[in-house]
DNA sequence: TTGTACGCGTTATCAA
DNA sequence: TTGATAACGCGTACAA
């Protein structure tokens, strides 16, 4: 049998309640017990049932963490590895343990959330991702449940937590940099239309060519899945195209990878024939060939700040929703190259 | 307030117990209360609270998974989400949840995992890594908890629960085939030496030079972390020696990238001047230049067995350890090619 | 400063 | 087939 609170007060000979204030550090409570009780602990080995206490308190010290719906091989992106790691170290410094959902599908994933939070599971939640119209985020924001989303939530913004990069502006920057190398025929391949964060830095993208006064092309931007054959694909559509951008924008270092492999198929050379930026800065850009210019977007701080905020929210359910912008930052390697004039 | 089971007994007319038994689908309950009950459970949105239900059943419905503590970016290696991914979908057949440690030194996560064990949080616990005298499996394996290895235990090999691949055949068949081609000079860059895989790994290789009466060179084997960064060391060390390797053998993809970018930043060619292979065939594998040759361990099913191997533990506990092994494949690619006479 | 008694929401045992 | 009632292990008023 399990040693409980009760067998400790026997062997210390106090009651189970004094047990129970000494292992919650009760400032009424005598140095002596304190010291006689702990001694108890210790010899039985015992260790609190933390089911009973989550039922006795209704709080579980658990955070539960919504990865997207993973068709296919998108969650090998490493990416998730990363910002659970950043929830992971908050939450390790408050003491709570993390709590993943288990469904592959969308239906399955909402299953596994309304499971979590009215099974008592978990004390809040960290949706890694922003989608349009998300029934999950949804379902979090009607029962008034504790959740930050990682990413720009498209409906209520301001009223739910919030970590993101500015992702309008990281967009901007980087078109402006090409634009600054030369480049006006820019490609834009992106996640796919229903992510917020494809919005957002689209918006980046098109404003900056709009204030250079620069065309906007539809069939310059391409919608794709954060995968690499993604990166293959929309090569591929722009060899179709009567003129092939000098420039291609990557929202994720993965779908660039892809691109990457696919100029070099085609025998287009990077950056002398075209240029190649992306987003992510994983740690993949950096052994590239050639070296990935991409934009940092410290992925690790997403979660970190994220756990933080949401962590926040538990102890004061009453806190307005807070917005917390992560820092961005182009690392500029080998990938782009002023626009060769060679006509 | 959260709608109880009393809630529902109350509007159905039954007893509580009855409820419960419903919610069991019990069998000795009539059709026609079970309709009645479950309308009123509809009606009031009831779920069940998973805390009052593991303090009374003993059972928590959760899995445990512990990683590797991670020193640094170790855990950016797509290998983790691939085998959570596998664990995730045999937990989800099951209705099991997971649990992840936070941790990140190895002292946190032991913490991480006692309490996880005795705090009652989890009803077993998968190990994705196995380490020659890990603190953490001793404990686990002491304390007689069901728990499962992805690896091969160093210790008590027969008696722990396992899923792994024939690491030491795949080792074999690898450095074969680079003899095949007619390499003699094979460098092998593995893992840390503390881990069981590498191992098996370099016995297989250690095996198939023998075999072929080819001279085991003590300086042709590097151990490294799992990084890129060790990759490039690798490669550095190589040419501070007199001689450099005609292929090269490396025991995980992510450090393979970082062996591509040295040896084109050296400007030695792959496959032309140096063959390389590696293990665990992750996505990349497909998009470096040239494509890298590298063994399929089935990431996926390792983590699935897992799971599965861990259920069944937990379901009849008496049951004998069982040893998994996981097929492996090589998937030849760009990488490698026939030894050059060129001297 | 400490002990008593009850509640948290279930499941399980024993009657009926 | 169903209903009381007692666990499960802990926290916490309230009392002492």
């Amino acid at each position: 049998m399990r040693v409980t609170i009760k067998d400790v007060a026997k062997l210390a000979n106090v009651a189970p309640s004094t047990v129970s204030r000494v292992i919650a550090d009760s400032p009424r409570i005598s140095e002596r017990t304190k010291v006689k009780v702990r001694e108890a602990m210790e010899q039985l080995g015992y260790h609190p049932n933390l089911n009973a206490r989550s039922l006795a308190n209704k709080s579980t010290q658990a955070l539960g963490i919504v990865m997207p719906s993973a068709t296919g091989k998108v969650l090998q992106n490493p990416f998730f590895p990363e910002v659970i790691r950043g929830i992971s170290a908050k939450a390790y410094e408050e003491e709570y343990a993390l709590y993943l959902t288990t469904g592959q599908t969308e239906e399955e994933i909402f299953e596994d959330v309304v499971k979590m939070v009215q099974g008592n599971r978990v004390d809040g939640i960290v949706l890694l991702y922003s989608r349009v119209d998300d029934q999950i985020m949804h379902y979090l924001y009607e029962k008034q449940f504790p959740f930050v989303v990682i990413g720009k939530p498209y409906k209520y913004t301001d009223d739910i937590h919030h970590v993101d990069n500015d992702n309008v502006k990281a967009a901007l920057e980087v078109t402006d940099y090409l634009i600054s190398l030369g480049h006006e025929r820019i490609g834009f391949i992106a996640g796919t239309l229903d992510l917020v964060v494809t919005i957002d830095r689209l918006q980046g993208y098109e404003r900056a060519m709009r204030l250079a006064n620069l065309p906007y092309r539809n069939e310059y931007t391409i919608f794709q899945e954060f995968v690499q054959e993604s990166g293959k694909n929309a090569v591929k559509k722009y060899l179709s195209l009567k003129e092939f951008p000098t420039a291609l924008i990557v929202t994720d270092d993965i779908m660039a990878l892809g691109v990457l492999a696919a100029l070099h198929e085609m025998g287009i050379r990077v950056p002398q024939d075209v240029s190649v930026i992306s987003f992510n800065n994983l740690m993949i850009a950096d052994y590239t060939q050639p070296a990935l210019s991409s934009v940092e977007v410290n992925i690790f701080d997403l979660g970190y700040e994220a756990a933080n905020c949401l962590l926040q929210a538990i102890h004061h359910p009453q806190i307005a929703a807070k917005q917390i912008t992560v820092n961005h930052e182009m690392i500029l390697r080998q990938s782009c190259a002023p626009l060769q004039k060679n006509d």
